[in-house]
DNA sequence: GAGATCACTTACCTTTCGTAAGTACGTACA
DNA sequence: TGTACGTACTTACGAAAGGTAAGTGATCTC
């Protein structure tokens, strides 16, 4: 990934079969960074990676994101091959959601991220009553 | 962190030093990784990894990140605790961001997401030419 | 016929982010 | 003296994204 200011001609897409990198605002990688890190993202895959789920499943299972969100963050996952959609010719309709092979290997990276965080919770909140802040936006 | 929907009492702080669950909408885990998987927060953490940094080094070190949001950034990261804010009596106005311990150990499962984001970009971009799809937002 | 199920989609309002300019103070230079 | 520069933010306002609520379509059950 190229960070040199003066080049400026659009990138063919085989120059992108190359490492991306995060910090160039203009790397491909970035939008990964975007599905994987959204807000449900993190927490549709740590789902995911314990099994199958419908898209109702998944609805009840991330505590808080609604049926527009869920979708669209599958919808951005399925296009970065993390996500698997198979859907069945039935009524109602059934649709199955499950991780591919790549977004098995996002989604432990995930996970260990999200453990750390849960389990650092209590010495975070120690700094917040340190500090006299709530949590904030 | 209870998941039981009639428990609806505010929860003490002291309920706040048990491990979180980022899966349960209240949970305040869910603050913790809002800022830190943050569009910018993510990028943030990387660098600051690589040692100290002013606040004009960081800026130009995440390639778009305007100093709205990056000031933003660091105020979140340091309420957390993971962030260590440095101001020195100059004018110019001096100041320094570095990595707490906490920050320290986030920081290490985030380079280890980023890292695979960007080492698994060519396989992604090849999911993308596959279906015929840019990079979405 | 009414109500339920499921996986979305749509309409509209609210919140967040991006862009651009401003702030304060010292220094350097024409 | 006036202008420009550096630094780390802050402010104002428009653009973009997210949240809430309702709608869609097809079948099934009572």
């Amino acid at each position: 990934m190229s960070t040199h200011p003066t080049e400026i001609r659009p990138e063919p897409l085989s120059a992108k079969l190359r490492r991306g990198d995060l910090l160039a605002e203009k790397c491909p990688s970035r939008e990964v960074l975007k599905h994987v890190t959204s807000r449900w993202g993190v927490l549709v895959l740590i789902v995911l990676e314990t099994g199958t789920h419908r898209f109702s499943d998944l609805r009840r299972a991330v505590g808080g994101v609604s049926e527009r969100m869920l979708a669209q963050t599958l919808q951005n996952l399925e296009k970065d091959g993390l996500v698997l959609r198979r859907s069945y010719d039935e009524v109602p309709p059934r649709v199955e959601y499950s991780l591919t092979p790549l977004g098995r290997e996002a989604a432990q990276h995930v996970r260990a991220l999200a453990d750390w965080i849960e389990q650092s919770l209590p010495r975070i909140a120690e700094v917040w009553q340190a500090n006299g802040a709530a949590p904030d936006t």
